[in-house]
DNA sequence: CTTACGGCCTGGGTGC
DNA sequence: TGCACCCAGGCCGTAA
């Protein structure tokens, strides 16, 4: 699934032949993803890429009118979701299946929208709507520094997976970074993230910035139908230590990995490494035996 | 306001 | 061969 390092992978492979590139063409098959499919055939032919960007887990084109000047503020805006893939190819390369969009571009090349799941999302912004649709996110874990990290977790009561995932909290991380960078700093997914102590969000935000720095020097995580702009796999999945690892030995102390559900998604962690609090929450339902 | 949780979207993989 | 079921990420509505 594509998170902050995918996405970071994506866009770091379009900058190398998309900016200057003009729009020609939008093709559009299943359109249930798009916020305004019209819009989208309408809007985008005649735009030139100027930059593509990300923020947090979105990959943001930013696009110049033709004649310059007036209303040229314009972007669009693509998620992946869970199964989304934007991929650069010969307009006479086989189409695989799911895909959705084709952009042709000015020099003949195309580029692909993929979505099994459809669960991506594409939008195009107008000049205001940049702020009402990226404004309420959160710090980018790779550009806060320690004490902005701190000072987000300062007071919180939710555990500390949830707030990982929370896109208005930390922008770009997902499930298997939070598991991840939660393994790395020996904190339990359910600990709250208020009773954390000092080292504990200090481990925590080395262990995002390792994890995830590492994860895009390898680019990225193929654990389902993530792939780069160019198709390829990344490989950083050979160097999970917990995600969709239960059952397996942990690398630092041989516990078993465990899978639990955390914040309503599957967790997975080392019961050793990890402690699991004394008491879940203040509305425990623990017994709290021995 | 904060947090938790269930439901919804979709379809590939799994297990019977 | 079929088929019910699980699960993924994000988001939204609801409840406490």
């Amino acid at each position: 699934m594509p998170e902050l390092p995918e996405v970071e992978t994506v866009v770091r492979g379009l900058r190398k032949s998309l900016p200057g590139r003009r729009v020609v063409s939008v093709r559009l098959e299943k359109t249930d993803f798009i916020d305004d499919p019209a819009a989208l055939e309408r809007d985008l032919p005649g735009k030139t890429i100027a930059d593509v960007r990300r923020y947090g887990k979105f990959l943001l084109f930013d696009l110049q009118s033709p004649e310059g000047a007036a209303g040229n503020q314009s972007a669009m805006l693509v998620h992946l979701g869970m199964t989304g893939q934007l991929i650069l190819s010969a307009p006479e390369a086989p189409v695989a299946s799911h895909t959705h969009v084709f952009f042709g571009l000015d020099d003949g090349s195309e580029l692909r929208y993929r979505d099994v799941r459809r669960f991506g999302r594409i939008a195009m912004l107008a000049n205001g709507d940049r702020e009402k649709s990226l404004g309420g996110l959160g710090l980018d874990p790779l550009e806060m520094t320690a004490t902005q990290f701190a000072e987000k977790l300062r007071g919180r009561r939710a555990r500390i997976k949830a707030l990982l995932l929370d896109q208005h909290a930390l922008r770009g991380v997902g499930n298997i970074y939070a598991d991840e960078s939660l393994w790395r700093a020996r904190i339990h997914p359910v600990r709250l993230a208020a009773n954390l102590l000092p080292q504990e969000v200090q481990a925590l935000y080395r262990g995002l910035q390792t994890v995830l720095n590492e994860a895009i020097r390898l680019r990225g995580s193929s654990v389902s139908d993530y792939v780069d702009s160019e198709g390829a796999c990344g490989s950083f999945q050979l160097k999970h230590r917990v995600y969709q690892r239960h059952g397996e030995k942990c690398s630092r102390c041989g516990s078993t990995i465990r899978r639990a559900i955390v914040a309503g998604r599957s967790s997975h962690f080392c019961p050793t490494c990890q402690r699991a609090p004394r008491k879940l929450s203040s509305r425990g339902k623990r017994h709290a035996h021995r």
